[in-house]
DNA sequence: TGACACATGATTTTT
DNA sequence: TCATGTGTCA
């Protein structure tokens, strides 16, 4: 559907000039001419069939290809029917391109792949059809995280928790963790169970998993978690599928978490087994980690789990059972992925094929070196080799800004300049750390004009009309919806606050009845205001009116009434906001998006699971978005800002994850450069904005592990003199980099200087600063700053007196938070939250 | 109910 | 800095 997909796939049958016109040749000839395009290694790993296999698939080197490949070759040899194979992907689009491919390559329809799908879709399926089995029926709600908030806020309420001090996102996330791990409430460990709300957070998850249950409803960690509940609970249906599968193939195996790796363990055990592994797997958990208390816990427990789990080995021999993954790219631990699972692979899977896919087809010699260099300074991989047959191109560039503002300058010259060399915006994308960084790069492409979209924000569904329309409509279609209810009572207003609402609370508890129910009740009373019960009345009566049209007319039709006569559309219409015009225009979409489905049923099914970001305009535009949503794709030219200490690496992976928060942002890091087919081009900024107060910034790690030989240092920008490779040994982070780091330059003596100056008004100060460092970036090379121990000199001769007072509350760069315990002319002794005590010099830290 | 002051906290994100 | 959410008042 994205451009840079379909590149990929041309960019692959454009390097093997014998694989041109697989489809062709597919549809051609029995034969299996789809096989002779592949290489040795992606050829054993279509071809091996039997048994477990692991395939390593390096960035670029035709991982979908041999899935989809494999999944053909299952099929055109007989070895199972379309329907007898399991095929999950993380993400809707992954499932898309394979069964476009799969089309392509089949030359028919891939309707038969019934079970191609997300784990999250397949998990959904499977518990519909067996929902009565988990205490739901066939048409429970699927809730998204802002439903789970509000259901969850509404319990701490309920029990009087204040939830200033514990906020239900909170809870909300503790919630998805056990879920991610595979743990039902009495399942979680007691001392995690007790880190939330005074000891009560494990009881709240049961509280909420029953109130689940009384809405018909399932978030999206149920969808798993419930699926191998199910599975446990009733082996007769386990062993349904576990003979309907007799293939299994995983996408981005690097990104799943212990409740999708146990969902696949049971799925791919042979039918006979015995049935107590599962229960065996339980146990092991909780005992582990009684008395470990708080954040850290939860974090050890997670990984103690894959191990545990590991550690039974299954009784029969799994089947034949396929995951394609690179421990390289495995970027989502933050939420769950367990690295683990691919790490010990062939530990959970005996006998396994291990298959290293190591021939990239993407990306120049220089650009692999520098990825590979780079990466090869993680510990825990399992080791990969890239090579590439294509050209060493163009090396890799480091740059150094002076501050993000330039760098965006910087960097939309470059593709100006890239634009009249004729190449293509859409073969240009800015991969950033954080969304925060994005906006810089909107403003200037804006005044530059420069046509731009921005991929990720926030997704079609979520978006509040969406929401309040699909509100609606799950009230027609299942009245005890009280989430959806409760949403759009008052939307448009109607008079009915909360005062109204919580009446049909009350009236709802007492009788044991959806509010739906209980609003029909309180019409017929006087306990309302004649005002609101007149209004109420209207909801009430509207919606009998649409559940008996529901059956008559066809669902989109039927929205349409909805939307209309709830006065929905027209609350947009009169709205005079910026955006209202948009809104109205999605509302047209998600009507239009109902066609595809069969019902109004089908399509809230499916609606939660199934539906994308609008899809990107063809128009030729730069791509800007995070590191993590470039996971897959591939563009000509990348470039990468922001390679700085404590915004990549960022500082709250290295505090809270130490060590293995530090080697993720290197693979994401590897993931960055990895994008990059032809130029791959570093940026750092020697001051950036975070929070609203300027800091300085010292280059990030990773450019320091990059190799030499592939990497060219451009010309500095702003007198921020970058000096090259030297002088930059391993201490250099070590401690007291406060008072020696290399990159304090003239410019940085400046930004001092300013600050001092202009307390208040940065802005000011800052404007100044930035007209010299724009005229020095223009002509270039003027003058290289001496780059040794620039900060030191500087630092020290800032005057004898330092401004601030004892137990100022500051703010460091790298050590965070914390107050002042000491001053000795412009030292500061500061006692840091995290960190502990340092001396600083007072012009490192900021006063908040 | 709506308008406004005030506090607060601020990676990454799919389903 | 700035967006968001909450509390207060008319």
């Amino acid at each position: 559907m994205t451009e840079p997909n379909k590149r990929a796939n041309l960019d692959l049958t454009g390097y093997q000039p014998a694989a041109g016109g697989i489809a062709a040749r597919a549809r051609a000839a029995a034969a299996p001419a789809y096989l002779s395009g592949l290489n040795p290694e992606q050829r054993d790993a279509v071809e091996t069939l039997d048994g477990p296999v692991l395939v390593l698939a390096g960035a670029g080197t035709g991982k979908t290809r041999v899935l989809t490949t494999r999944i053909a070759h299952i099929l055109s040899t007989d070895r199972a029917r379309p329907a007898e194979i399991l095929s999950v992907t993380f993400t809707n689009k992954a499932a898309r391109e394979m069964k476009l491919r799969l089309g392509q390559m089949l030359g028919q329809a891939v309707e038969g792949m019934p079970w191609l799908g997300t784990f999250h879709s397949i998990g959904g399926r499977i518990l519909r059809y067996h929902a009565e089995l988990v205490q739901l029926t066939s048409n429970f709600t699927v809730l998204d995280t802002d439903d789970q908030i509000r259901l969850l806020k509404q319990l701490l309420a309920a029990d009087n928790i204040d939830d200033k001090r514990w906020p239900a996102r909170m809870l909300a996330g503790l919630i998805d963790g056990w879920k991610n791990r595979g743990l039902t409430p009495s399942q979680v460990p007691a001392g995690e169970a007790a880190s939330f709300g005074n000891g009560r957070g494990g009881k709240l998850y049961a509280q909420y998993q029953e109130r689940l249950k009384t809405l018909n409803a399932a978030d999206f960690g149920d969808l798993l978690l419930e699926n191998i509940r199910l599975f446990r609970e009733h082996p007769d249906v386990l062993r349904q599928y576990q003979n309907r599968f007799k293939f299994i193939l995983v996408d981005e195996y690097q990104d799943t978490n212990v409740a999708q790796y146990l969902w696949l363990r049971l799925l791919s055990q042979t039918p006979s087994a015995p049935s107590s592994l599962p229960g065996s797997t339980r146990q092991s958990i909780p005992s582990q980690e009684d008395g470990s208390p708080g954040l850290d816990a939860s974090r050890r427990s997670g990984d103690d789990v894959g191990p545990s789990g590991n550690a039974v080995a299954p009784s029969a021999p799994p089947k034949n059972i396929c995951c394609v993954g690179d421990d390289d790219q495995s970027i989502y631990g933050w939420r769950g992925a367990e690295v683990d699972n691919i790490l010990r692979f062939d530990h959970d899977f005996p006998g396994a094929k291990v298959i290293r896919l190591e021939r990239n087809y993407r990306s120049t010699g220089h650009i692999l070196a520098a990825a590979s260099h780079l990466i090869a300074h993680n510990e825990g991989r399992l080791g990969k080799t890239l090579r590439t047959e294509d050209v060493d191109g163009e090396m890799v560039t480091v740059t150094g800004a002076w501050d993000s503002e330039e760098e965006a300058r910087a960097i939309g010259e470059e593709i100006e300049q890239l634009q009249r060399q004729g190449h293509k915006l859409n073969e240009i994308a800015i991969l950033v750390r954080a969304s925060f960084q994005m906006r810089e790069f909107e403003d200037r492409f804006v005044t530059l004009g420069l046509p731009y979209r921005v991929i990720g924000g926030p997704r079609f569904y979520e978006r509040a009309e969406i929401r309040d329309a699909l509100a609606y409509l799950r009230v027609i279609n299942s009245p005890a919806d009280d989430l959806a209810f409760e949403r759009i009572v008052n939307v448009p207003k109607r008079g009915l606050g909360d005062a109204t609402v919580q009446l049909l609370h009350d009236h709802a508890r007492k009788r044991k009845m959806p509010l739906f129910e209980a609003a029909r009740m309180v019409i017929d009373t006087d306990e309302l205001k004649p005002k609101a019960r007149s209004s109420l009345r209207g909801v009430v009566e509207n919606f009998e009116r649409w559940q008996v049209q529901r059956d008559a007319l066809p669902h989109t039709e039927l929205a349409e009434i909805v939307l209309d006569e709830s006065g929905y559309t027209e609350m947009w219409q009169k709205d005079r906001s910026a955006d209202a015009a948009g809104r109205l225009e999605n509302l047209k979409e998600l009507v239009r998006s109902m066609e595809e489905f069969e019902n109004l049923q089908g399509f809230l099914e499916h609606i939660s699971l199934v539906m994308d970001r609008e899809g990107g305009a063809d128009e030729d535009a730069v791509s800007v978005m995070t590191l993590h949503s470039a996971k897959g794709l591939e563009f000509e030219t990348v470039f990468l800002p922001g390679w700085e200490e404590g915004l990549f690496p960022h500082q709250r992976a290295l505090d809270e994850q130490g060590r293995a928060g530090l080697e993720e942002e290197r693979r994401l890091a590897h993931v960055g450069i990895t994008r990059a087919r032809r130029r791959a081009k570093l940026y750092f900024a020697t001051n950036r904005r975070i929070h609203g107060t300027w800091n300085t910034t010292i280059p990030s790690r990773f450019l320091d592990e990059l190799p030499s030989a592939n990497v060219e240092i451009t010309e500095s920008k702003g007198g921020s003199g970058w000096g090259g490779m030297s002088g930059y040994g391993p201490s250099r982070f070590d401690n007291v980099e406060s008072f020696g780091s290399s990159y304090s330059t003239p410019g940085w003596q400046r930004a001092q200087a300013q600050r001092s100056r202009s307390s208040g008004g940065s802005n000011g100060g800052r404007s100044g600063g930035f007209g010299e460092s724009g005229a020095s970036y223009s002509s270039g090379s003027n003058r290289r700053a001496p780059f040794t121990i620039e900060g030191e000199l500087v630092a020290k001769s800032t005057g004898a007196d330092s401004d601030f007072t004892l137990n100022d509350r500051v703010f460091h760069q790298k050590f965070g938070y914390g107050h002042v315990t000491k001053i000795d002319g412009n030292k500061l002794t500061i006692a840091f939250d995290k960190a502990g005590e340092k001396k600083v010099v007072d012009s490192f830290v900021d006063r908040v």
